[in-house]
DNA sequence: CAACGACGCTCGAAA
DNA sequence: AGCGTCGTTG
């Protein structure tokens, strides 16, 4: 039966893995242990589909990360013979966000929403957000933006619209903030903005109310493959299902549920804070009757050392559907675990640690930089430990891909081809409005701004209308016209950027820098403050071009998921009169918005890379090191009150450990800065719940006599720890008014006492231009 | 309207 | 320690 030219395909495949690879009709669940292949099954199951004569555009494939569909499209190209993509034409494979962006565009009236939306940020959101909680004459400091925003995002998660979270709230701070969010929803249809929940929430609501959106897109997907399943929240639940439908009955008029395949493993649930329901992956059988579960259990990636460590770690979590995680390799080395006096010393440690594992050892070959990786609970710990691998001159890369995205330069740069893209985006034309400084002050902008709430129009409509305005001055209201005669140059006459420039973005985006005076403004700063930072600047506007420009090169408009085949663009309306170049930008502007911190993971660097736990889930590296196992960093302080949390923090620790092949190096230090300022810690409780028998301890913590075992460091109660007592000692031994000196600043005299901070006061030292500083006592000697 | 400095708040993970 | 905001000054 099987057609003998597919037997490549399951090749090296266990019997589990080869089931789900053959497993093509009706839903399937594949629980998929860390490290068992999951990713081979996938992409084998994928390119059998397409072996068996599948159409490749009816089959849609579902991911977190575009980096993973990257790699999951090049496989299964790779599968099908390589570099002739010809034969997986039409086949979708791409992430959640961009799936939905897309089908936004298309279906647009469905959802309520123009095409050529604008995405918003994470920044962008909060701008919005205060100005909504502003222009409802509430405080932002009852009412922060952040906090609100958290709750607004929630109640998107679970498809809640304004008034279905107005009719969950009872008490008068929730029934603001569904005012708020009601508002800030008008707000952003009036930017033609969504935010990423509406991304996902209105293709969700689009889907279940439009019957041609549902059906044209059930029609056109017959076979969906889901990855990091229980991940997905409830919205993208719904989406799955409504895509999936109902499934069709075979030949032989037996029904067997949708073609919907997920995979996932509850045991690597991390994403439970943004709104990821577990019970999406529990419950699948229930949804779907009569699906086929598959579980993968054997661990092909790490030593067993390694892997008995993870598998006794999360056996400490009671609600777990237990299953097995074995292995048949045997031994390995032990895992290190080590104790370290602070930050510093856990950075220098971790540094020697990686710097052996390069060399090799009898044992074992050297491993290359690329194949190690630094984890993190928080972002703020890899500061310490990139001064340190700067000194030891360890190369690394740090995975936070939006870091280039977040400059300042880079935000003004994208908030002007915002504007062009879309003229109602109200949040990024008042960011630009006078950047460079241009004549048009706050309170000229307030004054427009509260006109076009008034008329329900946009900001840039207000600013045309600048003249009629009160309360604007004459000369505001002349460098405000100039400014949108600048920015119809780029759009207006319904010519898009008239005919003067090709095609190019790159030269698009090159003659908003140059016309707009961002880059004269930023060349002068770097002119006249000669600062590194400044000078940077530059190069990174220069570094957009070059992005715009590459993503131009692979920019191709079919791949579009929305532009089904067959389906004639100018009878779908609106799109057919977009210029292409117009196009392209939004594509540009879209892919920079979706970028993932994960998507920028570059493995063929040479380089150590250094991640948070949650961007380490899905990879793997030969040699890998969690610093920060401490209380309250790891399991993190704010998940200490509720055991679902707790239980989320275990399976972010198991995560990290799962990531490694060979070698593991687990670290706390028993001192750290937290803002600054060093406290003491305890370590981790995960530390004391894995196995000493696998591990190799050692603590370097000083102070302690050396235990063997974790449980027994520090015993001490709170009220024991040294240190950190009541302000008074110290505060009497340095008066105000008392004279010190400072190892680097000098001499000076206290200036204050910090109220509150037991271990710090404020200084003026003479040395350093009578300059106030905040400093601890522990640095300071007293002098005559 | 812009530049500067002091103050005060915050740090949880992300598309 | 780092950032945004507020208040003061030019």
């Amino acid at each position: 039966m099987e057609d003998p030219t597919l037997d490549p395909l399951f090749a090296d495949l266990t019997e589990p893995q080869a089931e789900a690879v053959r497993h093509t009709e009706g839903p399937l669940l594949i629980v998929a242990a860390a490290g068992s292949g999951k990713t081979r099954v996938i992409t084998r199951r994928i390119a059998y589909l397409i072996g068996c004569g599948i159409v490749p555009w009816s089959v849609l494939a579902l991911t977190f990360t575009n980096k993973a569909a990257g790699e999951m499209r090049e496989r299964v190209l790779h599968l099908l013979g390589g570099a002739d993509s010809r034969q997986a034409r039409g086949l979708t494979v791409t992430t959640f966000h961009s799936l939905c962006s897309r089908l936004l565009r298309k279906y647009a009236d469905c959802a309520g929403l123009k095409p050529d939306f604008t995405i918003y940020d994470t920044s962008e959101q909060t701008a919005l957000c205060k100005k909504v909680i502003e222009s409802l004459q509430l405080s932002t400091t009852n009412f922060q933006p952040r906090n609100v925003l958290g709750v607004i995002s929630n109640a998107k998660n679970k498809l809640q619209g304004p008034e279905q979270f107005a009719a969950t709230t009872y008490d008068f701070a929730s029934k603001t903030i569904a005012k708020i969010y009601a508002s800030y929803a008008k707000a952003l249809r009036g930017a033609n903005a969504v935010d990423f929940d509406d991304l996902l929430l209105l293709t969700a609501k689009g889907l279940r109310e439009s019957a041609v959106f549902r059906e044209e897109c059930q029609r056109r997907w017959k076979y969906l493959l889901i990855d990091e399943y229980q991940d997905t929240n409830q919205a993208q639940f719904e989406i799955a299902s409504l895509i999936a439908g109902e499934g069709e009955a075979n030949d032989a008029g037996v029904k067997r549920g949708p073609n919907i395949c997920v995979v996932g493993d509850p045991d690597q649930s991390i994403y439970g804070w943004r709104g990821a329901d577990i019970s999406n992956i529990l419950d699948f059988e229930e949804h779907y009757a009569g699906a086929k579960v598959i579980l993968l259990g054997e661990n092909f990636r790490s030593t067993s050392s390694i892997l008995a460590v993870a598998d006794t770690l999360i056996k400490n979590n009671k609600k777990r559907k237990i299953k097995p995680l074995f292995t048949r390799k045997q031994g390995g080395d032990p895992v290190d675990a080590v104790l370290c006096r602070d930050e510093r010393h856990e950075a220098h440690i971790v540094a020697q640690w990686l710097k052996a594992r390069h060399l090799g050892d009898a044992r074992s070959a050297g491993e290359p930089w690329r194949e190690m990786a630094v984890f993190y609970r928080t972002n703020a710990l890899s500061r310490v430990l990139e001064e340190t691998l700067r000194s030891e001159a360890i190369p690394y890369t740090i995975a936070r891909g939006t870091a280039f995205y977040d400059r300042e330069e880079i935000k003004n740069a994208l908030a002007y081809l915002k504007v062009v893209a879309n003229p109602a985006d109200d949040v990024s034309l008042s960011r630009i409005a006078n950047v460079p400084t241009r004549g048009i002050g706050d309170t000229s902008v307030d004054k427009v701004e509260e006109w076009a709430r008034l008329q329900s129009e946009t900001l840039l409509e207000g600013m045309r209308n600048v003249s009629s305005i009160d309360g604007v001055t004459a000369r505001s209201a002349a460098s405000i016209q100039r400014f949108v005669a600048m920015l119809d140059s780029w759009t207006g006459n319904g010519t898009f950027l008239g005919s003067e420039i090709s095609g190019s973005l790159a030269d698009l985006v090159n003659r908003v820098l140059k016309e707009s005076g961002l880059e004269a403004m930023y060349r002068h700063q770097a002119h006249t403050s000669k600062s590194e930072a400044d000078e940077e600047r530059l190069d990174n506007l220069a570094e957009l071009v070059s992005s715009a420009r590459e993503f131009e090169l692979e920019y191709d408009p079919d791949s579009d998921p929305a532009a089904f085949p067959g389906v004639d663009l100018a009878s779908a309306g609106v799109l057919s009169e977009t210029p292409p170049l117009l196009a392209m930008l939004r594509a540009y502007l879209e892919s920079v918005t979706l970028m993932a911190d994960a998507d920028t993971v570059d493995p063929a660097q040479g380089s150590v890379t250094l991640m948070t736990l949650h961007a380490a889930k899905g990879l793997e590296f030969g040699a890998v090191a969690m610093i920060g196992m401490e209380e309250g960093t790891l399991p993190h302080s704010r998940a200490r009150e509720s055991e679902s949390e707790l239980e989320e923090e275990r399976r972010l620790c198991f995560v990290g450990i799962t990531r490694a092949m060979r070698r593991l190096h687990v670290s706390a230090a028993k001192y750290r800065a937290i803002r600054g300022l060093s406290e003491r810690t305890i370590p981790s409780r995960f530390l004391a719940e894995m196995p000493t028998e696998y591990m190799n301890i050692h603590d370097k913590g000083g102070g302690l006599e050396s235990t063997t075992e974790w449980d027994e460091m520090d015993q001490s109660a709170p009220e024991d720890r040294p240190a950190r007592k009541a302000a008074s000692p110290m505060a009497a031994e340095f008066p105000v008014g008392c004279r010190v000196r400072h190892p680097q600043f000098g001499i000076g005299e206290i200036k204050s006492i910090m109220s509150g901070a037991q271990t710090r006061a404020e200084v003026q030292f003479r040395d350093v231009g009578r300059k106030t500083l905040i400093l601890e006592y522990a640095r300071l000697t007293k002098v005559n």
